[in-house]
Parts: C-alpha cells; sequence; structure tokens
RNA sequence: GGCCCCAUCGUCUAGUGGUUAGGACAUCAGGUUUUCAUCCUGAAAACCGGGGUUCGAUUCCCCGUGGGGCUGCCA
C-alpha cells in the first residue's frame, strides 16, 4: 500500500460524558476510512459547552479507544497524571476550548464581509419569538431584528458591554455546494452535497436559521467550529452521525463563505444505532456507554467486530473480521442508510465467539486483569479451573462464576431419587459411587493443579473405569458432586473440587442411600 | 407544525426487472454427549400498503403508512 499523507480523519466527540457504543461506531468507521488509505486517525475535543462538559471524560474516551484497539495518530492522544490533556500533532491545539481566539478571528471576518452580524436579542426575546411563529404554523426562525442594527449601534451596545452572540447571515438567495441534486425553482438558493453515504442532498435556504456563530460567553457553537477546525486540520472526509444531515447544508455555506470551497470535505452521515424497540440507543436501554461493555467482560474484538457489521457488511456471507480484517475490507460504498437495532444476543454470540479463540493462557490473563477472579471463597488454582470450564459457556467474562454455585459453596440437600440414572437400583448406584470413590483416591495429586491437560487426564482415568456402562457410572457421580439434574460433567466436577472434597460429598451422597 | 432521512425473516443483513429471495443471531426439532454447554444436521420465519411504468415488479417512479432525525447562545 502507498502512503497516502492525504487521508486524514477525525473523531470529534464533545467530553460530556463516556464514551457512547454508537460513538464508538462512528470513530470506528473514521479509523477504518483512514486506515484503508493508510491515512491519520484523529482525536479532537469538542468542548465548546462549558456547561454540560464531564470532569473524566476526556480520559474514558481514550482508554475506550485504546481498548478497542483504534490508535490515535495525531490530535487527544492521553491525559497525563495530573489530568493535563497530552497532544500530538502540528495542527493543535486539538482541544477546542484553547482555540477561541482563532474562532473569533474568522466570525469577525464574516462579520467584516456581511455575512454575519451582531444580536443582541434576549433568551426571551427569541422565546416568545419563536412561540407566536409555531402558533403561526411557520418554521421558527431568527427574525433578524438586529441585521437592522446601524453600525454606530452595534458600536455603541458593544461598546456599553451589551450581550451579544455572532450570528450567521445565510444568503437565502444564493446557491451552494456541489450541484449535485439541482431544484428547478431558479428563484430560491439551494445548497446541495454529495453524501458518501445518502448520495445526492438537497436543502432550501430559506429554511435554514441564521445560525448563532459564537455564543455570548465568547465560544463558538458546534457549526462555526467544526468547519473552522475541519479546514485548519486538513479533513478531507468526515463520518459523523446522521443527526447532523439538516446541518451540513449550514456548514457547507460557511465552508463557501469563508473562502474554503475547494478544501471542503465530503461528508458521510451513518445510520443511528437503536433499541430493541427501534428507538435511539440511550442509557435508558442500560448500559450503553463502552465502558460497561468492558466491565461486563466483553472482548474488544467482539464489540468491534458486531458493530462494525451494523450498518456495513462486505456483501459475502462472512461474519468474522479482526480489526486487521476490516482495515482492509472496509468500503464506504457498502456503508447502510437505515438504522441498525442493537441486538445483545447476537453480541454474546460473537463474544462467545472470541472467548473460545482465546489461549487458555490469554483468556486468564484477561480475567486475572480485570479481576474477574477474585471471589472470596476461591483462591486463585480453583478460580481458574472454573474458569477454563465456562470458557465455552459464556459470552462475557463477567459471568466466569455464574450458575456454578455447586463448585464454589457447600452442597444443599438434593433428592435422593435424582443419584439414579434411567432405572438404576439403590444398590447399582451404591456400587458405582464406591467405585468412583476409589479411583479418585488413586488419582495422583499433580492431576489437580490448574493446567487444562490435567482435566483431560482424570476425564480418560474415570472414563477407563466406567468401561461400557457411561451413564451408570458418571450420572450417579455427577449428581452426588454436584446436587443437580444438569451441571458440568463429573470430570470436571472432580478437577475442580479435588480428591477430598469430591470423595466428601461422594461419601455424602451415599450415607443417603 | 415545517424540513430532511429511512423501510427484505423477530434482529443484523445479502440480493435481483423473471431467484426455491441467500447468510448469521435468536427460536424450534433431531443427532453427538451421563445431564447442561459446545459441536453437527434440519425446520419454521421476510420483500410495509396503494397506485403507476412494464409482458413481468421485492427491485424503477409517485402517493400513503410507519419509524427516525433536525427545527437551541447542546453537540
Amino acid at each position: 500500500m502507498t502512503r497516502n499523507t492525504q487521508i486524514r480523519t477525525r473523531f470529534a466527540p464533545s467530553p460530556t460524558g463516556f464514551l457512547h457504543i454508537g460513538g464508538l461506531r462512528s470513530a470506528l468507521t473514521n479509523y477504518l476510512f483512514a486506515k484503508k488509505y493508510d491515512g491519520q486517525f484523529i482525536l479532537r475535543l469538542e468542548d465548546t459547552d462549558q456547561e454540560r462538559l464531564v470532569k473524566d471524560s476526556v480520559k474514558d474516551i481514550i482508554d475506550s479507544l485504546n481498548w478497542a484497539g483504534l490508535k490515535i495518530d495525531e490530535g487527544v492522544i492521553g491525559v497525563d497524571e495530573k489530568g493535563e490533556i497530552v497532544e500530538k500533532g502540528e495542527k493543535g491545539p486539538y482541544v477546542q476550548s484553547k482555540r477561541l481566539k482563532i474562532y473569533q478571528k474568522y466570525a469577525k471576518q464574516l462579520v467584516n464581509q456581511g455575512d454575519a452580524y451582531y444580536c443582541f436579542c434576549s433568551s426571551e426575546r427569541l422565546n416568545e419569538m419563536r412561540k407566536q411563529q409555531q402558533k403561526q404554523g411557520e418554521a421558527p426562525m431568527y427574525d433578524r431584528e438586529c441585521y437592522k442594527l446601524s453600525d454606530e449601534q452595534v458600536k455603541t451596545r458593544l461598546k456599553r458591554g451589551q450581550k451579544h452572540v455572532i450570528r450567521l447571515k445565510i444568503p437565502r438567495e444564493r446557491d451552494f455546494g456541489a450541484k449535485v441534486a439541482v431544484s428547478e425553482n431558479k428563484n430560491e438558493g439551494f445548497t446541495s452535497f454529495d453524501d458518501m453515504v445518502r448520495g445526492p442532498c438537497l436543502f432550501q435556504n430559506k429554511l435554514i436559521d441564521d445560525q448563532v456563530l459564537i455564543k455570548s460567553d465568547g465560544f463558538p457553537t458546534y457549526h462555526l467550529a467544526v468547519v473552522v477546525d475541519d479546514y485548519e486540520m486538513e479533513i478531507p472526509h468526515v463520518f459523523r452521525g446522521e443527526e447532523w444531515l439538516p446541518s451540513t447544508a449550514k456548514h457547507i455555506i460557511l465552508w463557501e463563505l469563508l473562502g474554503w470551497k475547494d478544501k471542503m470535505p465530503k461528508f458521510g452521515h451513518l445510520p443511528q444505532l437503536l433499541n430493541l424497540n427501534g428507538k435511539k440507543l440511550s442509557k435508558r436501554d442500560g448500559d450503553v456507554s463502552v465502558r460497561d461493555f468492558y466491565k461486563k467482560g466483553y472482548l474488544p474484538e467482539a464489540i468491534l467486530n458486531y458493530i462494525a457489521l451494523l450498518g456495513w457488511n462486505p456483501k459475502t456471507t462472512e461474519e468474522i473480521f479482526s480489526l486487521k480484517d476490516l482495515e482492509e475490507r472496509f468500503d464506504e460504498k457498502k456503508l447502510n442508510k437505515a438504522g441498525a437495532r442493537f441486538d445483545y444476543k447476537r453480541l454474546d454470540w460473537f463474544s462467545n465467539y472470541y472467548i473460545k479463540q482465546l489461549e487458555d493462557k490469554e483468556y486468564l490473563k484477561i480475567l486475572k486483569n480485570q479481576n474477574f477472579l477474585e471471589n472470596l471463597k476461591l483462591d486463585y488454582e480453583k478460580a481458574a479451573k472454573i474458569a477454563l470450564i465456562q470458557k465455552e459457556r459464556i459470552s462475557k467474562l463477567g459471568d466466569v462464576f455464574l450458575d456454578i454455585d455447586y463448585l464454589i459453596y457447600d452442597l444443599e440437600k438434593f433428592e435422593k431419587n435424582l443419584l439414579g440414572w434411567k432405572k438404576m437400583t439403590d444398590d447399582e448406584i451404591k456400587q458405582n459411587l464406591q467405585k468412583a470413590k476409589e479411583v479418585i483416591e488413586k488419582i495422583d495429586k499433580k492431576y489437580f493443579s490448574s493446567d487444562r491437560k490435567n482435566l483431560e487426564k482424570i476425564t480418560e482415568i474415570l472414563l477407563e473405569v466406567a468401561g461400557e456402562n457411561r451413564g451408570e457410572f458418571l450420572w450417579p457421580l455427577r449428581v452426588a458432586l454436584t446436587g443437580k439434574k444438569q451441571s458440568v460433567s463429573p470430570f470436571e466436577c472432580v478437577w475442580v473440587l479435588g480428591k477430598e472434597k469430591s470423595i466428601q460429598r461422594i461419601n455424602k451422597a451415599l450415607a443417603l442411600i
């Protein structure tokens, strides 16, 4: 592959909470597009809403991206011990709150050009105005009251320090954009563009409101900041959620009014992630942050594979893709338009698949690192043995100790008749349990350590004794060890419980008969 | 309300102007197994509705319906 420094994509979340799974998918799409062309993936922080900032979210976003394996090439790459943001790259700062002067500069440029104006309207007036407009069935839009102000009036108000914003003056008559979708109506202005996902899109300028560019606290709005930053950071391709589709017209107008038309990126609007009811996936649907999935013990490979296939697929019947595969196979032309429902059952299948793919050693290491093996009643050896048994049964690492209480706690009383397989007599049960006891007693101690090979050895030994009548030997043994109709195999039980405990339980069962 | 986007099994999706509409998850049944899980085999399961265009529409067009988004000094 040839190095292409032209391709740069960015993920630009606002640090207002933990990274949402939908955000991760958006990041993934940008990342894959960049990597496919051997380009750079940039992380920028859009922290222009000072009221909604959440302290730890920057670290969470970076941690989540790292966990998923999406390497940040440029921009915000970390948070140091003092909580300071660490940046990398020539085109920074990559945190919008550090770029206020830049936005001010361009806003002033627009004012000087006559493409933006100061507005001193109070929120009360704006609310009232919108209410009236709604009542009359009109689209709520700023009435350009402050545009009528003379230069002198503006000057004196600014001098007095009156609270103000800067608004973009949408040129309602002019056409903007790529002209890929053309309206027959030549009397009004339209803005059009060719969306990488949706194809030609067309918006009427007369329905676009005079967007606030600079807020009264001096911070830019998203609309100004995103255009300025994508220009200055030289981003030629933008993939973002479809909630941005209607605002894209505003952005295109800004790109042109600022004189950057030839540098304008191509936009691709991704379908949304929905819950099983078809509504936007939100916190109310339970745990939807990447951190939540991590905490439950989902593997990043599973999450990535699953969400990559939500709204994209290679047009073949293949299902399993590593991040590397995705980097090679990704094709923006294969992105879907329709929203995709998030189905935990399907995720669980992927997750179970990837857990089973793990080498035992790696599997145990991850479990240990994430403290999933901690259990008051268990030492590491025993916990590890249980974990190995559970490997093919669980869909998330947090479930290692699910449904195997009988291996951890003392057995509750159980019905004696559970011990018989089919129509076994008490005598037969007794004989088989006795036989099992003798064999287990003779098993070498070394076969009880947490190496999976030992389980194979124990299985071999017990199976040999069982001979032809496996059921009659194994069923009573298994029930004696578990007290359950359904459980893991007797071999696994013996291995986990150890010699002493196994014999103890068999004795207890024998006493029942 | 206005503007915009979307629409194939329950879910994620493939696909085509003429196909037995394919795959995966989930479900159900059978097999393997001492039971559970794994694994294997199989079954059931979809083109939102109405008009066009056409010899023929799931596919192309229009309308409707349904769902979603935007309509903030939030992003």
